[in-house]
DNA sequence: GTCTATAGCGGGATAGAC
DNA sequence: GTCTATCCCGCTATAGAC
């Protein structure tokens, strides 16, 4: 076989494997229905991954380097105080509304605990990645202009990180609770990413500001 | 033996579950571990909990009707606006930090996007459950008196639960970026209270208020 | 009500033909 | 590189003694 092809199987692996894996987490998925979604048998899996464990693994590394690379590319775009925050909100909602298998990953290895995961995050955060340090600047570089009130912004990044993902991990309940989200789903996006832009800006913005 | 003994033979194995089923997950559950650390043999679970499906959703129903209960109480104590929001956080926070198993037993039926989960949800809260309406009124409320601005209050909500409960679900992360958090837990919480309230009052109050 | 023993099978992993 | 066949362990669940 070409090696064309051999990529393409190692390809299709990996993507049943991601929508396995993202469907019922590392315990629940079967190597069997990855074989079947894959188009191909069990034991080529072994061949190419040799194990679950190490499979789940090839996932994680690929959509958290997927991550850090967009978010890299969010933070080093550079705009006035107030557009740069209304930007990374905007920025930040899109990507995890069209990486839902990120959220749920994410999620999983949250729960699993895995302390190896929280490592491999830290070290990327710190080699090169200028995450928080960047959004940090922009809230210093408002309070020193005084437009922003003095206050912790590692709170402020906390808040605005929690508000985005979790409305996603939890949009089923919130679906329950306000049925009229799951209506128009662009729209919601929209008026929730004006929404949250306005409970920031308003909520660190001094007075005279607004 | 006495029905006093069965009560604790069939509580022992509940605490057990609880934890185990917190740890791992419904997949990553063992039966055997839950047995070892009641104390109890294998077959008693089954004698008991019928299988182990049935064992974990006694577990969710216990664990969510002390979650209604809890959020009821805090609902229905009634204070001005201001007052009001501040004790919602404060109560909120309280208790996911001291039901860790209900935050990630939240997280686990999330992510299993377990439907009849969310229906019971549902149900839970139009029967008798006055969340979210009590939460909307003193919003609402606020704005007929011109306190707090015009804006949609189903945000503000879906904004606060976001920041109370993603802060302690993704925890692990946020002390690995901003590693000051772990030294002093209760300080620290008391801080995040703070700010939480702090950004939403500035945040949805009309600059007029502060 | 609690135990031992075991059924029964699902599923990860490997051997080996092609 | 891909398949078939099979191993074999681990786990849920049950039967039955005490």
């Amino acid at each position: 076989m070409s090696p064309i092809e051999t990529e393409d199987t190692r390809a299709k692996i990996l993507n049943a494997a991601r929508q396995v894996f993202v469907e019922k987490g590392l315990d629940g998925a079967r190597m069997q229905e990855i074989a079947d979604r894959a188009g191909v048998n069990k034991a080529l899996l072994h061949y190419y991954y040799r194990n679950k464990e190490n499979l789940y693994q090839e996932i994680i590394r690929s959509t958290f380097s997927q991550f850090f690379q967009t978010v890299t590319n969010i933070i080093n775009s550079t705009h006035p105080v107030e557009e740069q925050i209304r930007f990374f909100i905007e920025q930040h909602i899109n990507f995890i509304h069209q990486n839902r298998d990120f959220l749920k990953l994410l999620g999983y290895e949250l729960l699993r605990g895995n302390e190896t995961f929280f490592e491999n995050f830290e070290q990327a955060i710190k080699k090169g990645f200028q995450f928080p340090e960047r959004f940090i600047q922009v809230i210093l570089k408002g309070m020193e202009e005084g437009t922003i009130r003095e206050h912790n912004p590692m709170q402020t990044i906390i808040s605005v990180i929690s508000m985005n993902v979790f409305f996603f991990l939890a949009f089923p309940l919130f679906s329950k609770i306000f049925p009229g989200i799951t209506e128009n789903e662009t729209t919601f996006l929209e008026e929730r990413k004006k929404a949250v832009g306005d409970l920031l800006l308003y909520g660190i913005l001094k007075p005279s500001q607004k």
